[in-house]
DNA sequence: TGTACATCAGTGAACGCGCGTTCACTGATGTAC
DNA sequence: TGTACATCAGTGAACGCGCGTTCACTGATGTAC
């Protein structure tokens, strides 16, 4: 075999780093094939030596780039002690930072209705969520019925917060997710 | 003048709302002017009689969808008992039904991230946004600041029911919303 | 009331452009001997 | 170890297509007299 498969490995993760933010930040269809690969440092042709087409990188995308938050806060519950890691994680995503920066944020909240109209993306996204749910409901007090209403309420509140016009009103929604989570 | 201009604002309003569905079903860049105007019962070319660009459509239907339901929730908590408003308005948004019919669903779960990039479409929704916490916020014990929590648990829950494969992970997203605003 | 005119909402062909995808090619690399 | 060969990741020109937008036009309607 040329070239080692690990090369071709790297590739595609790069392929699949660039098409992850460039999708969060300019959504789905505003970013081309083109574009992608000039953000990997390759030609647009060499796409296909990776991907069948381009709806198959946007189920990969959106199921590799959630799988990478469900790994962060299960890390993070493995490494934080018990009772910052709830904090760690509401606070981090409930930053202003988070909602400026949505390139390198959460999938849910930048791409959730766009990825919820591509059925082939919703089995690899289901995954993470029950995921982070899961996390979640281990470090609050009502478990699995509260951790539903803490993702609800963050993956909400960073989507209104990006759509105010208004900073004060959007770190209105960010305490409001803290609030029910319990973090003050 | 030719035409009264009685019936070109119909025709506008007619391009408004077929906009507004189509864009709900399948995305904003997914629905092109052909496509418009034709659900609309005219040809593209007419399109630039009533707006400048698309761009400029997409600005004013969120502005126009986003403020019918904020009307719609004003108008119920002027007519309906006060104890039953904030049941009817948060039962409604976290129905299946919702779920299941984004295109005549509410704008900021069926499009916020799109809207959220598009910067001449954000004053229009703050102003509707500001409208529906003012009514939730008649209704809710602990008010303004419940009334944030509601409004971001609601749009989360339905982008992550939307989004999951399992009915059942779905409707705990749902009910989840409604324990938020202590409506059984 | 009837006729001539002006207006402009709406038509449909045409435009330049960027998209997703294909394909003949290249050249760096692993394998065989 | 050195050489010939096979593989295939990546290149870049080309494709057909649908997009947003423009524009000369038409014909229904309101206005003037």
């Amino acid at each position: 075999m040329p070239m080692t498969s690990d090369r071709k490995v790297a590739t595609r993760e790069r392929i699949l780093a660039a098409a992850g933010q460039l999708f969060r930040q300019h959504g789905i269809d505003s970013v081309g094939v083109d574009a992608i690969m000039h953000a990997a440092g390759l030609t647009h042709g060499g796409f296909y030596s990776h991907f069948a087409s381009k709806e198959a990188l946007v189920a990969e995308v959106a199921a590799a780039a959630l799988a990478r938050s469900a790994a962060r806060w299960e890390r993070i519950s493995q490494e934080e002690a018990p009772t910052e890691t709830l904090a760690l994680i509401v606070r981090t995503y409930l930053d202003p930072a988070h909602v400026a920066a949505a390139e390198h944020g959460c999938v849910l909240a930048a791409l959730g209705p766009e990825m919820a109209r591509r059925h082939a993306a919703r089995p690899g996204m289901t995954v993470s969520i029950r995921r982070m749910l899961d996390v979640l409901a281990r470090f609050l007090p009502k478990r699995r019925r509260q951790a539903v209403e803490v993702l609800s309420a963050m993956v909400g509140a960073v989507i209104l917060a990006r759509l105010c016009d208004d900073h004060l009103l959007a770190d209105e929604f960010l305490a409001a997710g803290r609030q029910v989570a319990g973090v003050s």
